[in-house]
RNA sequence: GGCCUGUUCGUCUAGUGGUUAGGACAGUAGGUUUUCAACCUACCAACAGGAGUUCAAUUCUCCUACAGGCUACCA
């Protein structure tokens, strides 16, 4: 394998069953950081070949997705290129071409036999209880490659369905190398005659794979390690052609927090529903990055212009990885804090807006006008309290919408020993003798005076103010808040408070 | 059932024929502080089990256990 090859072609090949998975997402960034540092070609190809379960609008999400994540692909739907289509189901006659040559050199078979029958010998067969491996084996027993010429015609011109078979070469050793488990070694006597175009003209994986490969001059083959045990099959059908075998490199898994396969019972599985989180573009693609592959000892963070320089595919692991959603939060919160204000504010003010949009409020006690203007100043409160997007809401919102006061936090200082309306009388003063300019400095001075005065420590000071006007017990560094609600909101929150308390 | 693959702290991982087995997330304790975060410090915590090779094995070999994948006219 040549790392600096220039003319390295790796593929990313989702079908179309439902969104982008995060697994298929890692799969589709591997290839894609492959193509990247190799300044090789990335391609997509949609592998719709099962009609019965593809989605149309489904190929949209996932085009959706990818580009969302900045993996755009160099040749495939919407940027066509010199090997397509790239639909599989627009090369179904490619498919049949291929699979005729092969029935005319005797290395494939027309198969009459009924998929049911097929069905109820096996499982008769796996009931059995003979110890011998041949008697309990569920390979195809070859019937219809028996078939005299006759008997073909026959059914050809009776019209009988048929299915093609690729007739497995017999006790053959495949061997080959993946770049991540090894010499990988299987004899063809474990691999039954598999059908290699269904009886409703359409290709089967493991051959459309090959062929598309093959035909689409794809020379690694990066994807999951669920594929490790069908590449002896594609192998073949490489062979059959005297196609160039590409280098395999398998991925290991991605496991739910359980162990167990993801899936939807997991949660959030698609990118999609991350966007909707409010997780970042490089959040995620670093943390799916160190998922089945490390850089060295110590390094967690990496920008995708870093991972490009860094990432080898011969440092992928072997071991299936857990989704860890705890370690992405985290990340993610490390993007947010070291993202610049300008971009973190555009992000924030596109969430804020569809909220509002999203819960239809319309009467903000500053203004539509004014979230603009205050957003940049909030920014620096809320970038370091934040793991994600959605989660600024809880702390952006009350500058805009009006608060209410819960149960608990109306009678929260009742069976205290202090003196709240004094207190908050007290502050209401200090904050109406803030110059109009309205400084931080000036409301802290004011306020730390209150304090001294009682003789009472701040944060008990500070406990009654923020509840008053933030209706909670945790709220953004006081002060600048204070500055940024502005006095009238502020005085009239703590009339309202001492209202509702009296 | 057959075939293929894997197994280092709870999680993601680094690592080597001789190391106090390293880092990150999580957890715990403390510091800072107007709350919450952030930040800083410390602590907790792992080589699946058994045989073999070797002066020495977490590292090499074999077996067992466990886990995952494939075994479809799914991809």
């Amino acid at each position: 394998m040549n790392e600096k090859n220039k003319d390295v072609r790796v593929r990313f090949a989702p079908s179309p069953t439902g969104y982008l998975h995060i697994g298929s997402a890692r799969t589709a960034f591997f290839n894609w950081l492959y193509a990247a540092k190799t300044g090789g070609k990335f391609i997509l190809r949609i592998e719709d070949t099962d009609i019965a379960r593809h989605q149309e609008e489904t190929i949209n999400l996932i085009l959706k997705s990818l580009k969302w994540l900045g993996l755009n692909w160099d040749e495939g739907p919407e940027v066509s290129g010199k090997y397509g289509p790239y639909r599989q189901s627009l090369r179904v006659e490619i498919y049949k071409k291929y699979a005729h040559k092969l029935i005319e050199d005797n290395k494939a078979y027309r198969c009459f036999c009924s998929p049911d029958l097929l069905k109820e010998e096996r499982k008769d067969k796996a009931d059995k209880k003979n110890k011998t491996v041949e008697e309990k084996s569920f390979k195809y027993d070859r019937k219809c490659l028996k078939l005299s010429q006759k008997n073909i015609k026959d059914n050809l011109d009776s019209g009988k369905p048929y299915a093609i078979r690729f007739l497995v070469p017999e006790n053959k050793t495949i061997n080959y190398k993946d770049t991540v488990y090894g010499d990988i070694t299987v004899n063809t006597a474990s691999i039954e005659d598999f059908i290699i175009i269904r009886s409703n003209g359409l290709p089967t994986y493991n051959y459309s794979v090959a062929i598309d490969d093959a035909l689409m001059k794809i020379t690694h083959i990066i994807r999951g390690e669920d594929h490790l045990s069908n590449t002896p099959k594609q192998i073949l059908i490489y062979n059959a052609f005297n196609f160039n075998v590409p280098d395999f490199t398998h991925l290991p898994m991605i496991l739910g927090q359980d162990g167990q396969k993801l899936s939807k019972r997991h949660g959030s599985i698609s990118i999609e529903k991350y966007i909707e989180e409010g997780f970042v573009r490089e959040a995620i693609l670093n943390y799916l990055a160190l998922l089945g592959w490390s850089y060295d000892e110590k390094t967690t963070i990496f920008s995708t212009s870093e991972l490009i320089k860094k990432f080898e595919l011969s440092s992928i692991n072997k071991k299936p990885a857990r989704f860890d959603y705890n370690k992405l939060l985290w990340i993610n919160g490390y993007y947010i804090r070291n993202m610049d204000n300008s971009h973190l504010k555009q992000l924030l003010e596109k969430q804020m807006r569809n909220y509002l949009a999203s819960k239809n409020i319309k009467d903000l006690e500053n203004g539509v006008k004014q979230l603009d203007k205050k957003i940049e100043k909030i920014i620096p409160l809320v970038k370091e309290r934040i793991k994600t997007l959605k989660e600024s809401i809880n702390l952006i919102s009350p500058f805009f919408i009006k608060i209410s006061y819960s149960d608990e936090l109306a009678t929260y200082f009742k069976n205290k020993k202090i003196n709240t309306i004094d207190i908050l009388n007290r502050v209401y003063k200090a904050i109406s003798e803030v110059s109009d300019k309205f400084y931080v400095k000036d409301i802290e001075k004011n306020l730390r005076l209150i304090s001294e005065r009682l003789n009472l420590s701040f944060r008990k000071v500070a406990e009654v103010i923020r509840i008053a006007i933030w209706n909670s017990t945790i709220s953004p560094p006081l002060f600048e808040t204070i500055e940024i609600l502005g006095k009238e909101l502020t005085l009239k929150r703590i009339k309202e408070y001492i209202r509702i308390i009296s």
